[in-house]
DNA sequence: CAGTGGTCTAGACCACGCC
DNA sequence: GCGTGGTCTAGACCACTGC
């Protein structure tokens, strides 16, 4: 028996995976350049390297220029955490999604929130909490800051009904963002809104969000204990 | 001033962010076809597909057949987590690593992790747990059963100098994993461990490997407060 | 220097899915 | 049906980098 021709990339990418998976080509190795498995494998050089590449994008192949292509030795797992609007993560469950603002004031943030943000330290900041409810229980506490030097028409919006996590995609672009996900103990105020006893850990995603090399956004949500963020590798 | 010549995929991409950005491609806008877009940008049809393919990927446009391709009215954030081996992740940090065994042993797993892993519920498992230092403090506990059913060879390796993070991924293949995050209350065992109050909020990393339908090992990271999750959008 | 991956091109065929 | 994106091909040039 001869080799199938492999005339699509994924297929190639399904051998290349099975070869590293049995062994064939164990971690560390250098396997073929993308001409000679072309060849081998009955495609053109495109269709190997569309192959190669994604591999080497999840992290199982390394690739240089000269050196060739190694199977990696200790894959770094890239796990794809999609960050949804909140809405859709609560009907993705199939759970009734409700919003509920809590507070609305332009303030002075902390230092640590200015410094963050790199807005003066004097400069007041559009300040907002919600909760958002799934089935009418508390699902998570936001607390957020908006620079309103970048965001003028938050200025304008009550954020009552419509909550800033969605209002802000639609009005206001953003080139960069930074997320940090941490364990809290939960303090009084906000244990009391999501309805939990106090000093229990809550899982914290706090996100900050540019536009260039200004901020428009910080944000911290709040879950309370149970809730797990979930992804495959 | 007629436009520049684009012709690579990475200035294609560069332009197509450019207009979404400046709104001239609001959010839900249908965007020109890949034909007209090569004609515009005075590259072939393929660059093109290759800048919105890119793009279509970190979810920022949405693309059907036929449909054609629109700008995402809610970007759906992708955020890659890079899942490292412990040792690089601290090793990265500028920080000195050590690893230290605190126990070894074949027993028959409670109920949830042999239900999570799919194996007989009297079925012994090997347990390890360890602990991670980073310049001789403890940086994460690790409490993990391993399938010797799949991963005979572990029967063999009493991992008092190799962190079984490290040695399943050289010995042990896998095709899939989930992962799951999650904020919890440190019992009073691994708050000894990790030498902080009991009760406090720890960070957890609970990771379950398979390799086809086999489930090869569960293992719960546990990191003491203070840590971060970090990545960027 | 020379081998490797990175990319572009021009053209082609195809699969999907609105209409 | 037919327009759209998805993909393949054969060939080419280039950038990087190990030797």
């Amino acid at each position: 028996m001869s080799a199938p021709r492999l005339n699509n990339w994924q297929a190639v990418q399904d051998e290349v995976l099975r070869r590293i998976h049995a062994r064939e080509w164990p971690p560390g190795a250098l396997i073929p350049n993308e001409a000679d498995l072309a060849v081998e494998f009955g495609c053109s050089r495109a269709t190997v390297n569309r192959a190669l590449r994604a591999l080497a994008d999840s992290g199982l192949l390394d690739r240089r220029r000269k050196a060739g292509t190694r199977v990696a030795a200790q894959p770094v797992a890239k796990a794809t955490l999609d960050i949804a609007v909140i809405r859709h993560e609560v009907e993705g469950r199939g759970q009734a999604y409700g919003y509920q603002r809590l507070s609305r004031a332009e303030a002075v943030p902390p230092a640590a929130v200015s410094g963050a943000m790199g807005t003066a330290s004097d400069r007041p900041l559009l300040h907002i909490r919600a909760l958002h409810l799934a089935d009418g229980r508390p699902y998570a506490v936001e607390d957020r800051w908006i620079n309103t030097g970048v965001v003028p028409l938050a200025r304008a919006e009550g954020f009552e009904t419509v909550s800033a996590n969605e209002w802000l995609l639609e009005h206001a672009p953003y080139t960069h963002g930074d997320i940090a996900f941490s364990a809290v103990m939960l303090g009084a105020e906000d244990a009391g809104t999501l309805d939990v006893a106090p000093a229990e850990a809550a899982f914290a995603i706090d996100r900050l969000t540019r536009d260039g090399p200004a901020a428009v956004t910080k944000v911290r949500l709040l879950f309370p204990p149970g809730y797990q963020l979930r992804t495959t590798l």
